[in-house]
DNA sequence: TTATATTAGGATAAAAGAGTCCAAATAATC
DNA sequence: GATTATTTGGACTCTTTTATCCTAATATAA
């Protein structure tokens, strides 16, 4: 498992609001239901991108949570990041601590590798990209629905 | 966390046994000891491995664990495989199920080229490579030691 | 045949991750 | 001011992973 269940949710989420009309807020009730998490869960991980400034929240009628940044300057690395920490791209692929170029592991430069491979491609994706792609081919963002669930109301 | 912890003691465990001998029983205390893993987990781990066919086992005195087949012919990918399954290879980096070309998330297309990249690093790697390296370049297999530890009686 | 060194396998415990629930704070509307 | 819709935050439960322990089976050797 590459990235935690509450980090995958957390991208979900994302997107979802990446798709909504900048600056919208949109309740966590609404999303849990279109994107099938549990409610209370996603609260959780959504409070964690609230706190690291990745979303903005509001509370009372009307509320709900946004992106503090447009969709166009967020990365999935820095969802990513938020959630899960910088353990992916720090950690040794044989588990030993303090592994790196000064003490490295018989599989330390081959990993590297591959690592920075995972990292461009995270680095490099923005929430925007792949909403974009998502509508223009009509992509899923849950078990069933097509794209179009992130355009109902 | 891309690999779990038993199955990055199982590598460890499987390049200690790579560097021994051909042939030559290891008692699982032993390895336990100079890899540092608890030695009631690490059976559990090399039952996996052993029941999988990529170990072979002996009881009794001079008993212990060794490689089923030469080490240039054991690939990363094989213990990864018998511990953790074939799930990094097949699963959705968003969490839905199903999702392949005739039916993909956003993220399906990118996600699928960094996932081979690392299919092919372990594929593409054998326990003798990196005993090999280890040698060459003296590096380390544990917290502390040197990889030396493995060439110790 | 008895003692010893080992793996096999089941039961259990501890820790981490995933998920649920409830009360409190806040903001809008009636 | 009261009601309602929301996020916040803490406590709790469930499940999976990680780790430990104990007994049985097996093989060697004295």
């Amino acid at each position: 498992m590459l990235l935690s269940k509450s980090c995958v949710y957390g991208l979900r989420a994302s997107l979802y609001l990446a798709s909504k009309k900048e600056g919208e807020f949109i309740p966590i009730k609404r999303m849990s239901d279109k994107l099938e998490i549990s409610f209370h869960f996603l609260t959780k991980i959504l409070q964690q991108l609230t706190a690291q400034g990745i979303l903005e929240s509001f509370k009372g009628p009307n509320g709900g949570v946004r992106l503090n940044r447009p969709g166009t300057d967020v990365q999935l690395m820095d969802i990513v990041l938020a959630i899960d920490g910088e353990q992916l791209l720090t950690e040794c692929a044989l588990g030993l601590p303090g592994c790196g170029i000064k003490n490295p592991c018989p599989l330390h430069d081959k990993w590297a590798e591959t690592r920075d491979a995972i990292k461009a491609m995270l680095e490099h994706t923005t929430l925007t990209e792949l909403v974009e792609k998502g509508r223009a081919e009509n992509l899923r963002l849950t078990t069933d629905g097509g794209f179009d669930i992130l355009f109902e109301d």
